[in-house]
DNA sequence: TGGATGAACGCAAACGTTTGCGGTAGAGTC
DNA sequence: GACTCTACCGCAAACGTTTGCGTTCATCCA
């Protein structure tokens, strides 16, 4: 069935020629004259030679291989991460293994262990429920690259960046949300997110900081806890009773859920309530309506956590933190100019 | 920096032992009392051991490792296939390592000597634009597993089932989609997708052959390449003057796609024209309307395929061929019963 | 002609595992 | 007490690369 592999010693036999030096040939290295390195090529084409990377990791002790961990590739947003930086990696000649894990612990503790086995060369983790350190060590001594944000305990807490983590830039997104929302006229601003996460909290501060800049705005919010208790239903039937202007969401797919969700509840969308969403995933342009949302060009993100992985291992410094520029995009969701609702009820 | 990562040696000499027998101690090789045995898994994880796949399957000449190919993981449906495989190539002690290639042939090339360089287990590739024996003579020995479709000329071509695939059972959505459309007084059906690959030809086929079981249907074609030159506009336009009474797409995407257009066209979905998806995919039930659509479980077909691998590995065989069953999810956009505007013409 | 110089290449160790085979010690049998 | 037997463990080879250092041989200069 399987008539051993080919490797650099067959080679060697059929060039005439020792292992080392085709092992020099094919990775051009100078010492090798040119008439041989073309000879041992051609013969290594022939036999159809593919290099074996466990044994080239083994004596280079490291492997040009990335560890990704994502919660959730199902998630457009994390599809378009891993999609960037597969295809960054894949350039510069790195392999990815991929680990999905669904906000589990212990699956999350052995996808790290088997990163750590592979010897990748460093990794990139999005939306993890350890703690940061544990990761770090877990995965030391491999530079580790925070996606989307830091781990943030529940309760709240220390939302500082810490170094190595890559995240878009969501308090200007919600500046340029506010910014947009107010001079339509909203007022009432709802907040609603899916879960209670990191990035959850960062944008729902991120808002609520934005809203309070520009002073006349009035806030509602919808905790995340009411979310994970019964889902988005309840939430579309208090909006249906306490009637925010406009409700900005953690994310599209949040926001595309309860657009649904309102519908079901005899809500309209934009006419009864603006919805905003963060992300701009692929759907967003095509709902109905169509979804007014923050832009992240999330597929960059991706790449650029390659880079600076990468650049972290040739200066073998710890990766340093960056902001992603994000940018509105207005799209049906939120038409103005806007009379909020109260206000027409006092007239009347 | 890195302080030389643990090895079994260092495990062997903190237990006093030989390296062979921490090896057996840790793999539960039963020539290894159990007082050791334990003792050595104690300091292994004391030394916080991580063992190295790299040596390992360097001398077991395989590593635990799947290799998977999707096109484009922004795909909802591909990435439901690749949560569902990575999960359970978790559960069986398999990494994977992922490469979505953006339908090019080189790059497809590339990805597929990658996976030979790192000596995967066995390899599972959907969407491949490159011919079936070309694949597998990259890889061979390892097993292939062709998901959704083995490639097919885009000249048409055979589309007979060859050994080592897993799709969904199009042929029979599809005569759901038709019954289904029938009982609810649908005739003239068009079908549209988005690009011209195996898979669109697959259901395309599958449609017309079950519309002609049905003997009264009328079919309209609405070709690939209309699309692929002009994108979905067009269509729509076509759409809005043939007037079918139902329009079966490719894929949920592409039917999503399609009511965006149509929307801009001011055809109106369902009271103008039905449409119907396949796959299923998170979006279909949120969108507005929620779509009619075949459901097929993408995430099993995920799974499935690592069984599959997993034991042609095991019994040394060529993987076998194998159908998805899927089934009919009725939601907004095929309501009923539905009286078709020629016929009301003709009565008036 | 002798020695130095440098280009081109080979030797062999090392990377961290796994595993067949051989070894040792203690217990049991006669 | 010599023998076998079993349970437990160690030795060392092998997997396919990479790379520091040594070797060879032709060339060049004095």
């Amino acid at each position: 069935m399987s008539p051993r592999r080919v490797t650099l010693v067959d080679v060697a036999k059929r060039a005439a020629v020792s292992v080392a030096t085709v092992s020099r040939a094919l990775s051009g290295n100078p010492q090798i004259s040119e008439a041989t390195q073309s000879r041992v090529r051609r013969i290594a084409d022939d036999l159809k030679y593919v290099p074996n990377v466990a044994a080239r990791s083994l004596v280079l002790q490291s492997s040009a291989t990335f560890g990704l961990m994502t919660p959730d590739v199902t998630d457009p947003i994390h599809a378009q991460v891993v999609t960037g930086f597969q295809q960054q990696a894949a350039e510069q000649g790195y392999s990815v293994i991929l680990s999905n894990r669904f906000w589990d612990p212990g699956t999350e503790r052995r996808a790290l262990r088997e990163f750590a086995a592979h010897r990748v060369a460093a990794v990139a983790v999005m939306g993890s429920v350890l703690p940061q350190a544990e990761v770090k060590r877990l995965l030391s001594p491999s530079p580790v690259l925070f996606i989307g944000s830091e781990h943030v305990p529940a309760s709240g807490g220390d939302l500082d960046m810490a170094r190595g983590c890559l995240r878009p830039d969501d308090r200007d997104g919600m500046r340029q949300v506010v910014d947009h929302l107010i001079e339509r006229g909203y007022r009432r601003v709802a907040y609603v997110s899916g879960s209670s996460g990191a990035t959850q909290i960062i944008r729902r501060d991120a808002l609520v900081a934005a809203l309070a800049d520009r002073g006349r705005a009035e806030f509602v919010v919808h905790t995340a806890d009411e979310v994970d208790a019964g889902g988005l239903r309840p939430i579309a039937v208090r909006i249906r009773q306490s009637r925010p202007d406009a409700v900005v969401c953690y994310d599209d797919k949040t926001a595309l859920l309860l657009m649904d969700e309102l519908r079901s509840a005899g809500v309209m969308v934009p006419s009864d309530v603006a919805v905003v969403g963060f992300d701009d995933i692929p759907f967003a342009r095509i709902s109905n309506p169509r979804l007014t949302t923050v832009s992240q060009r999330a597929d960059d993100l991706g790449r650029t956590s390659v880079d600076l992985l990468l650049s972290t291992i040739e200066r073998g410094r710890l990766p340093v933190s960056q902001l992603m520029p994000v940018t509105l995009v207005v799209r049906e969701t939120t038409p103005g100019p806007f009379k909020p609702a109260h206000k027409k009820d006092r007239r009347s």
